[in-house]
Parts: C-alpha cells; sequence; structure tokens
DNA sequence: ACAGAAACCGAGTGGTCACTCGGGATCTGC
DNA sequence: GCAGATCCCGAGTGACCACTCGGTTTCTGT
C-alpha cells in the first residue's frame, strides 16, 4: 500500500508528488522482479528503471523485502475484484478464472512477476513465502466453496469432487501460464482454460 | 555427462576417483540450485556442500554454467526412463506420467530444481532457456502423440483433444507440483494426477 | 621410480550486492 | 517567508559473487 494512513498528529505527511513517485518506483520493481526474479534483482536495475538514484529509492522503501510487499500488494488491488464473493454467486468465482486468464493473456510481465516469485517464494526464509501461501490457500478455499455449491446445484459434472476441481483449476492455470511464458506461440492460455472448465462444470462459458 | 568419451591418443584421462567427486558436486549443485536457483546459488555454497574448495570445483566445472549442464543432464538419465517409446506403448507413456509422479512424491528436492530452474530460465538469456524450451516441446510433443494413439484405440474420453490433453496434462502436473512445495500436507499429488488422467481417458490407472 | 598431467588449494581480482551516511535541494504548514 | 521535514543524491561500506593465478600435492602410465 501506498500509505494511505493519516499522519500522526505530531507527523509530517508526504509530499504531494511522493504517491506517484512511489508508484513509478513500484511498476518499475514489478518489471524486474519479473524479468530476474526478487533474489537477483538489483534495487540498482529498480532504481534506474524508475529514474532516480539507489539511495533515493530507499528513501522510499527502506528495505528490499518491503519493495516486495508493496508489488505484492498493488498486485492483489488488481487481481481481487476478479474473484469476487462467492457466496452470493459461485459463478462468477468460476467465470473470474477465465476472466483472469483472458486479463493476464495481454500481460506477459505480470504473468512472469508471480510465477517468478511463487516458485522462488517455496524457500522457507523468502520474504514473500508465508504471504504466496497463505494466498494459495485463500484462493483453494475460495474456489473449494465455489465448486461446492455448483455442486450442489448440480452443475459440476459428474464424478467431479469440488476439492480436486479447485486444485485442479488452480494447477492447470499456473502450469499454462508457465508452457506460455516459456513459448507464447504455442499455448491459447484462455481457450484451454475455458475447454477445462467446461469439461469439469456445467456452466455456459 | 560426466565425459564418457575416450580421451584423444595423446591426451591424459581423468583419474580414477575423479567420476565420484564429479558427481559429488553435481549432486551439491543440485540441491544449492534447488533451494536458492540458478542464479542466486552461488559456487561457494556447491562448494561446501560437495566438501571442497572453490577454485577446486572450477577444475572440474570450468564455469557456472557448465555446472548448470551437467545438473540438468543427470536429471533428464533419471527421468527419461519414465517416458519410453510412445510409438511401441502409448499407454506406457501416460502411466509414466503417473510414474514420474509417484516417483518425484518422495524427492521434493528433485521437484524443486525443475520447478525453480523452469520458471528462471523464462528469461530468454538465461542458461538453461534453451533446454528447457525444448525440453517442454519434446514432452508436449511425446504426449500428443500419445494421446492421439489412445484416441485412435478409443481409449480417450468423448470429446477430448489429444493437444488439449497433452497441455492439460504437463499444466496439472507442473501446477500441483508448485502447490505440493508450497504446503506438502495440503496436496496428494499422485491421487490427483491419477484422477485426472482417468478423467481424460479410459485407461485402467 | 619418475615424468607429467590431473587434482586441488590460498590468495587474489574486479565486479555487484543491499544498505548507510552526511549533506544539499525542495517542498509545505504556519 | 521561514523553519523544519521530506526528498534525493554521491560516495562510501562490508559482504558476496564468478572466476583467475601460481603453486603444491596426488595420481598413473610407462
Amino acid at each position: 500500500m501506498a500509505r494511505p494512513e493519516q499522519p500522526g498528529p505530531g507527523a509530517r505527511r508526504s509530499y504531494a508528488k511522493s504517491a506517484a513517485v512511489r508508484e513509478a518506483i513500484v511498476d518499475a520493481a514489478l518489471e524486474v522482479f519479473a524479468a530476474e526474479g526478487y533474489r537477483s534483482g538489483s534495487l540498482r536495475a529498480v532504481a534506474v528503471r524508475a529514474g532516480m538514484s539507489e539511495a533515493g529509492l530507499i528513501h522510499h522503501f527502506p528495505s528490499k523485502a518491503s519493495l516486495l510487499r508493496a508489488v505484492l500488494e498493488r498486485r492483489e488491488e488488481i487481481t481481487a475484484p476478479f474473484l469476487p464473493d462467492v457466496l452470493t454467486d459461485p459463478e462468477a468465482a468460476v467465470r473470474g478464472i477465465l476472466e483472469l486468464t483472458r486479463h493476464n493473456a495481454d500481460l506477459p510481465g505480470r504473468v512472469e512477476l508471480f510465477a517468478t516469485i511463487s516458485s522462488e517464494a517455496v524457500a522457507g526464509d523468502h520474504p514473500a513465502h508465508d504471504y504466496i501461501v497463505e494466498r494459495y490457500a485463500a484462493k483453494r478455499r475460495l474456489l473449494v466453496a465455489a465448486f461446492g455449491q455448483l455442486a450442489d446445484a448440480g452443475l459440476l459434472r459428474d464424478g467431479i469432487d469440488p476439492e480436486s476441481a479447485a486444485r485442479w483449476s488452480v494447477a492447470l492455470t499456473d502450469g499454462l501460464q508457465l508452457q506460455w511464458l516459456l513459448d507464447r506461440t504455442s499455448v491459447d492460455m484462455v481457450a484451454e482454460v475455458r475447454a477445462f472448465l467446461r469439461r469439469i462444470t456445467r456452466l455456459d462459458l
């Protein structure tokens, strides 16, 4: 987050253009971390891309880990609307998987960021480890609930387990993204995800 | 490869224990690259784990990239038997997916290695980029052929496209591996892959 | 048993890393 | 319009990086 909190009574607040600068830094960091990963991506590269010095960057984000946090929070803000409240509309959640895939298909940088960070974060001491683990768990919980409700409504195909449907959906999108990143001409992510979801649900996608 | 070629007429060959040392180095490199990735994993860490100095390591593998090559070649030797000749037995190829998953489920290190390297190698300048791209393409070709033959034999479920079956299988195993690495208690990879393959084929797996 | 190559090492080399420090430019509430 | 904080930078700092160099030790074919 770009510090939306109100400053304390005695404290000064940031200058007007500061938010824009921070946003530019986060944009730059997103590109660098996507291309080179968090561990190998350098603050120097981020600073150059953001048009400032390394020391200037550090003034806004006091550590590399805090910059990663900002990048992930920003991504979350963008993707959150694609997976709306499952309790009101389970079909929308499944449709959201497809919409998110469609959205991602135009943004290889963002896809690469998450693919890179996710596998980096397998290491327990990675600064994003807990975040990524929790994010996967949350997504699975949401989709299990969604597919469960679809099953109750008779909209899941016979013999499909909601738990498996959730896991498969997450795994398939992740795996297709990797294939797509390695060779974009060989995979039509949207078509594959759509075909898969039609294969496990009775929804008209 | 651990230099299986015969030495030239005038050239000396390696000493007897050299092959064992090289193997120990590759083992150590596998662990380090799995845990920290190729770019962030250091030769120093590999050397320590292999019980020798950094300079001694470099005597055997003149560059970091050559060490990565050796690691990948070694992995290939191990996994190759799991995907046998599809022309003689397409069913064995599909069964191989499951066997390989079963095999991997006991070796998180090896799974982590390939997950880490694969997403790192998305970057075009990564030393393993071409290798990983080609390896994915080859695996897809093999599975497309296998599922195609199963379809001809009526062993693919109605409406399943062999091309998609191949892509889905690869994507699903990759994606499940990532979920498994992030939280091993939450995913039964073998059961999920088995259920998925039974869902798209008529094979008795 | 000895020549000579392989094996291995300690001590560098130049580079990059995240991050610090002290100070100067810039902004803003009063 | 000015005090004081924010903003930003150049120049470090120590740690680590892949890799080199010159040398000693170990092995092995003859």
